[in-house]
RNA sequence: CGGGGCGUAGCGUAGUGGCUAGCGCGCCUGCUUUGGGAGCAGGAGAUCGGGAGUUCGAAUCUCCCCGCCCCGACCA
């Protein structure tokens, strides 16, 4: 039992000043956590329970779907990482530490490598294969700007598992296994959630879901299709190419003078002002246009590289749509220094005719999906104050490649079904792929195959942000109030506060305190005296425990109160039946 | 990485060159009070984020660093 008279704990009576989102706010208000270093939070009593709720409950799972608990050192020596590229593909990501020999070690932020090693030193053979092993352990990265409390720390806690298999097909099982028993999973932490698709990243790898909590906070964007049951991280959408265009009768691309024109706004609106521009038959408009974005990506090992993405000019390039499919590569701008470099580069007026592999640049040139051949487009004519009309893709220029990295927007067409798009966003608390081979072959993973032949293990690999959930939990679940935790995760089962100042108040309560505690109740127990009932309300409201009982003036009468914090629900007990009735409402 | 704002007791804050850094909450002692963050009285608690500088004098001005919050990252 938890006695409020000796719980370490203090609430706080105003919002601390640096917390925004309100599981933080409410996290640290409620004396569940406190911070000690940016993105590094120590959990109080209140908060470790919770905290140990939720990494219960997701190691059940995992142990029900009959995958294997191991537990590996948050200490990891550089080699392995070494050997798979990642030491460098980290970046600064990586915290780095070295020994007093001066040799090289990192806090692990994530361990494909140290798992695929330990099976690789114990097994050899398919005969013991498949395989799924997992581990809940403290992750580090040096995230570069962590935020909104335990949310997005530089330390967190992770459930991560493995699957090892030889076949795809086998691969494919291990991952659906997973998926269920995430399902399971975050039902029971009582988290609303969305599976969507989702880029595997910087972990490589093919198939790839995430489950999103859908929040405002969220880090995540995601769209949902409004006609089937498509979505997808907006990193991952796929923009539907529409066919190719019929260009017969469009005139031969010509150049025209537009002085004063280097943004897509000017261009479009002297496009319609001029009558030797204007369109017979509607206005230009934005997506007429064609705008050549050129950004330098930067490898993790220092090189560049100019890329040149060309797209309708009524959209911007999604950044993070770009980032997640240059991974490990950073874009970033096209500097005067690197306009220097390419003088072929008119700034305001890059096109299409000095763009791309074989042409005077030489910079690699990506359009969007839209960009289809038989399309129209107004474009930069690589002459300062000049733009090509009547251009025609596929007719006078070729691309290199086709990027599907423009921002994406509600109402956009469903890939899958063609209905509109929309837009929300979300907590990443999971996320699930099929890894295949490269792990196992970067660090030689291969058993031997029932004809006897070495082949390499397929993997997956499938992660839970325990720590996140509890923020993702609160985010969801609060009111202007305070926390409201589903019951399973909550830190008791009953707040039961005892009011007044009569000695029969506490003694009723520490009766009725035992009596649940004997029915499997879990209580926390307001027993502090001289604090007035206010208080001890607020405090319970704040805590968020799912039924809080009172015993105070009613007594009298012989009723305690029972309310329901997430309803406000408010129900007369008497005394001698309330324990039993209370422990059947929590399912005792 | 860039821009802006901010950093004063455990928490929230006042204090724009002047003498003992103020207030509220919380904490301690005493008395009163007990159904929605009680009252009175007395008290403890601050190297004013850190460092360097300007000045007779710095929480206050300057520079550097650290931290927190928000916005942005290219518009061709």
């Amino acid at each position: 039992m938890l006695r409020m008279s000796s719980l370490f704990l203090r609430t706080l009576r105003e919002d601390p000043a640096d917390a925004e989102v309100p599981s933080h706010r409410l996290l640290v208000r409620a004396g569940y956590v406190r911070r000690v270093a940016p993105g590094v939070f120590s959990w109080l009593p209140l908060g470790y329970i919770v905290y140990r709720n939720v990494e219960r409950i997701v190691r059940e799972e995992m142990d029900a779907a009959g995958f294997q608990e191991v537990h590996f050192p948050s200490l990891l020596p550089r080699e392995p990482f070494e050997t798979t590229g990642r030491w460098t593909e980290y970046g600064d990501t990586l915290f780095r530490l070295q020994d007093r020999k001066e040799n090289d070690y990192l806090l692990g932020p994530t361990h494909e490598e140290m798992f695929t090693l330990l099976v690789k030193g114990e097994y050899s053979s398919y005969k013991d294969l498949p395989l799924v092993i997992y581990q809940i352990q403290t992750k580090f990265r040096d995230e570069a700007r962590p935020r909104a409390g335990i949310l997005r720390g530089r330390e967190f806690v992770m459930k991560d598992s493995y699957s090892f298999d030889v076949t795809d097909e086998g691969l494919a099982i291990s991952y659906g296994r997973h998926r269920d028993s995430y399902i399971k999973t975050f039902e029971r932490l009582g988290l609303e959630y969305v599976i969507v698709s989702a880029m595997s990243g910087a972990m490589g790898g093919s198939a790839s879901e995430e489950f999103l909590a859908p929040t405002v906070v969220g880090e995540d964007s995601f769209v949902r299709c409004s006609g089937c049951d498509y979505a997808a991280n907006v990193e991952a959408v796929q923009t539907p190419a529409p066919g190719p265009a019929d260009a017969t009768g469009i005139p031969a691309a010509h150049a025209e003078d537009t002085p004063g024109t280097p943004t897509i706004d000017s261009l479009v609106a002297v496009s319609n002002e001029r009558s030797d521009l204007a369109r017979p038959d509607r206005q230009w408009t934005a997506a007429d246009t064609l705008k050549n974005i050129v950004f330098t990506v930067t490898n993790p090992d220092g090189t560049s590289y100019p890329l040149a993405v060309g797209l309708p000019g009524d959209r911007e390039v999604d950044l993070k749509r770009l980032e997640a499919v240059l991974q490990p590569g950073v874009p970033g701008p096209f500097d005067e220094a690197e306009f220097a470099r390419h003088p072929s580069l008119v700034k305001g007026y890059i096109g299409p005719g000095s763009l791309g592999e074989s042409n005077a640049s030489g910079i690699r040139f990506v359009v969007d999906p839209r960009v289809v051949d038989g399309t129209r487009w107004i474009t930069g004519a690589d002459t300062a104050g000049k733009h090509v009309y009547d251009l025609v893709a596929g007719r006078d220029f070729t691309a290199d490649g086709i990027l599907d990295v423009a921002e994406v927007r509600e109402g956009d067409e469903c890939p899958a079904c063609g209905a509109a798009l929309l837009l929300a966003r979300g907590i990443e608390i999971g996320h699930i792929f099929q890894l295949g081979r490269k792990y196992a072959d970067a660090l030689g993973l291969r058993v031997l195959d029932e004809h006897g032949e070495l082949v390499t293990v397929t993997m997956g690999s499938y992660g839970i942000g325990v720590s996140r959930a509890v923020a993702a939990i609160a985010e969801q679940s609060h009111d202007d109030k305070g926390l409201v935790w589903p019951r399973e995760v909550a830190p008791a089962d009953v707040h039961l506060i005892a009011t007044g100042k009569d000695d029969a108040v506490f003694d009723a309560a520490e009766a009725i305190a035992a009596e649940l505690e004997r029915a499997g109740v879990r209580v926390l127990l307001d027993d502090r005296r001289g604090v007035s009932p206010g208080v001890k309300f607020n405090d319970s409201e704040l805590i968020g425990i799912p039924t809080i009982m009172v015993v105070g003036k009613r007594l009298a009468d012989g009723f305690v109160e029972v309310k329901d914090r997430s309803t406000g629900e408010r129900t007369d007990l008497e005394v001698g039946r309330a324990a039993a009735a209370v422990a059947a409402m929590c399912g005792r």
